[in-house]
DNA sequence: TGCCAGGCCCTCTTTAGGGCCTT
């Protein structure tokens, strides 16, 4: 819906397979508030994922990069990342890059594992996915990946797999595109569909 | 030891395969 507000967000995970992997950074961002949230992750996190994050659990601890960074729990993180949504005080829209097959299903399941779907519901109205979003947007790009596009459209280079920038920059790719109702309405999934 | 996936789209397709996108 056109009249939503729309919350940008992106999750680091332990890996790809949506049905497993777990939360390791959850962040978003609207206008300047920005929401950020790192929590260790209750499996192991894969090697590829911590190549590309740079994330690793060393000794019960949390490190980026090498530099420990504070958690809290998983349960905390997905009850103040709704009371951020809340606070909106309009029913939000969450949009990710491929929203619909990774971010969207990874959320909505550990939200599910603390009964917090419900609560989850009362505020956020769907989600939009960019990625499908700018494909059938902008044709003829050649690669749609987060970063081709920041590159393409911004000409910048930024800190890509930190889900704070991540959604910072997804916020100004959108900005720029400018996208219509009738598109942003076309890649918006309900609740139930993802 | 094990170290993870899968839906979507395109095409040299449909009796299928491969690349993309997310970590």
């Amino acid at each position: 819906m056109s009249s939503d507000t729309i919350v940008f967000f992106d999750l680091e995970t332990t890996g790809l397979d949506t049905d497993v992997c777990d939360l390791i950074q959850l962040s978003a961002i609207c206008g300047n508030r920005v929401f950020n949230a790192y929590t260790l992750p209750r499996r192991p996190i894969t090697r590829s994922a911590s190549e590309v994050t740079g994330c690793t659990v060393y000794d019960g601890n949390l490190f980026v990069r090498g530099t420990p960074v504070h958690t809290v729990p998983l349960s905390d993180a997905l009850n103040s990342f709704i009371a951020f949504l809340r606070s909106f005080r309009r029913p939000v829209l969450l949009a990710a890059h491929n929203a619909r097959l990774f971010d969207a299903p990874v959320l909505m399941r550990v939200l599910r594992q603390f009964h917090l779907q419900q609560k989850f519901q009362q505020v956020v109205t769907g989600f939009l996915d960019t990625f499908l979003l700018s494909k059938n947007v902008f044709r003829g790009l050649g690669s749609y990946s987060q970063k081709n596009l920041v590159r393409h459209f911004l000409r910048e280079t930024y800190d890509a797999h930190n889900a704070e920038e991540d959604a910072r920059m997804l916020q100004e790719l959108f900005n720029t595109w400018n996208p219509g109702s009738r598109d942003i309405s076309r890649f918006t999934y309900s609740l139930s569909q993802v």
